[in-house]
Order: structure tokens, then C-alpha cells, then sequence
DNA sequence: GCATTAACCACCG
DNA sequence: CGGTGGTTAATGC
């Protein structure tokens, strides 16, 4: 069972239950913490359970044919991930590692398909966040490799702070600008250089291993070709 | 020309 | 000290 402090941080969904499941959920939540640089799931991991960041950051990468490894997105806290191989009973189809070291909340298998089939607020959660997921893959695909790398930059980092995928209020994240350059598709030179610029426009602020958002909105708009 | 990798080094915590 | 980030040189598209 989850404390009702780190329920109520991780699991903003769980507002709209009723009293019963969200106790439901919150007795059949465990706990994880994840060093550095470990892996939460490996592709093709066989683990029945849905994961919620409490505080850190995940990312999420697959390894290309090529042997290469691709950084899709980043998790944050309040972030919510592998509901897609719950619900259909796959393996996983994407490794999961921890950027530095990670509280994680786990939710069971059985308790995420019984809310589904009895809590009308949960799939009400489920497709707002399913859906917003698209959006963001949708968006990816537009973007190719077309767009100017500090456009291509801007949109990654303004999904890493995604209001509906990371709930949490929160403008500022501990990652390197290495990290943010593996989210975003580029060398570290490169993102360095994008950041630099998106800072000088008043976009965001750099801190030393740290970023913060000033201008959610005129990063996820920004170069205004999508 | 612009991005990438690799290397070197200075700075921060 | 280790991690982070600024810079540069060589190479590729």
C-alpha cells in the first residue's frame, strides 16, 4: 500500500474515483526505487503492472535494428506508463530506464483491468491520456527531420512538461542537456546550442543539470509551422 | 554549411 | 571527485 502523501502526489487520476476505488488502488499500489541508470522494463519483459513516476525521471527508448538506441520520450513525475501492454496482456514493446534515481508507483495488472471494467472516471482518465499520447506520436511523425533543430528541441522538451501526460504543476527538472539531446533526436553540441537559444529568447531557464520552463506554451508552438 | 563523434578541460555540486 | 557543459578538430551528409 501507497502513503496517502505519495498517492495523492503520483496519482492525479485518482481524484475524479470514488472513495471506494480509489482506496481500491492506493491498497493495491506498491513501491519501487530506481537507482541511476537502472532499467525498469526491458522489451519483451513479461510484467503485469502499470507504472506512475512519484519523483524522478524515466525515459523511454527501443533499440533499432542498426543496434542503435532511439530515445522516444521522457517520463516525469506524476507521469503514467505501460497501460498499453496491461490492457492487451503483451510483453513490452520498449525499455524503461531511470534517469536518475526514481521513485516509482506500481499498480497491479488485475486492480488496472477491474477499474477499468467498474469505474467509468478511470476510462474517462484512460482515453484523455491514450489520446494525448497520439497526439504526441502524431505530432513526432509531422516533425520528421525536417524542422530546425532548436524547433525539434523546443516541442521535445514542451512534451516532457505536458499537463495532461505529467499533471504536476511542476516547470523545473533535474536532466542534462545530454538527455534532453537523446529525447530530442540530436548530439549533446546541438541541443546544447538550441537551449542556449530558446534561453536567450526567454523561453526557458538553464541551470546547471537542471531546466525551467518559462514559457510552456511558446515551446510547444514554437517555429509555429504545426 | 551544418550536424555528428570524440576528445579535452573547466566548472559545479 | 564525478557529472555536466563549453569548446574544438576531424569527418560526413
Amino acid at each position: 500500500m501507497l502513503s496517502e502523501a505519495k498517492f495523492k502526489t503520483v496519482a492525479h487520476w485518482a481524484q475524479d474515483l470514488s472513495e471506494a476505488d480509489r482506496d481500491l488502488a492506493r491498497r493495491n499500489m506498491s513501491e519501487k526505487l530506481l537507482p541511476k541508470g537502472a532499467y525498469l522494463l526491458h522489451e519483451n519483459d513479461h510484467v503485469d503492472a502499470w507504472f506512475g513516476v512519484i519523483d524522478g525521471l524515466l525515459k523511454i527508448c527501443v533499440v533499432a535494428e542498426n543496434g542503435e538506441a532511439i530515445t522516444l520520450t521522457g517520463i516525469s513525475s506524476s507521469g503514467w506508463v505501460g497501460e498499453g501492454s496491461v490492457i492487451k496482456n503483451e510483453p513490452r514493446r520498449y525499455d524503461v530506464v531511470a534517469l536518475r534515481d526514481t521513485r516509482i508507483a506500481l499498480l497491479n495488472g488485475r486492480t488496472f483491468r477491474w477499474l477499468m471494467d467498474n469505474s467509468p472516471p478511470f476510462n474517462k482518465f484512460l482515453v484523455r491520456q491514450l489520446n494525448e499520447r497520439l497526439g504526441q506520436f502524431i505530432a513526432f511523425l509531422g516533425y520528421g527531420r525536417l524542422l530546425d533543430p532548436t524547433e525539434r528541441l523546443a516541442r521535445s522538451v514542451a512534451w516532457l512538461f505536458n499537463p495532461i501526460l505529467s499533471p504536476n504543476n511542476q516547470l523545473q527538472l533535474g536532466i542534462s542537456q545530454e538527455e534532453i539531446g537523446l529525447i530530442s533526436g540530436m548530439s549533446r553540441q546541438t541541443a546544447s546550442k538550441a537551449l542556449r537559444q530558446l534561453q536567450a529568447e526567454g523561453l526557458l531557464r538553464l541551470q546547471h543539470g537542471r531546466i525551467e520552463i518559462l514559457d510552456l506554451d511558446g515551446l510547444g508552438q514554437y517555429g509555429s509551422t504545426l
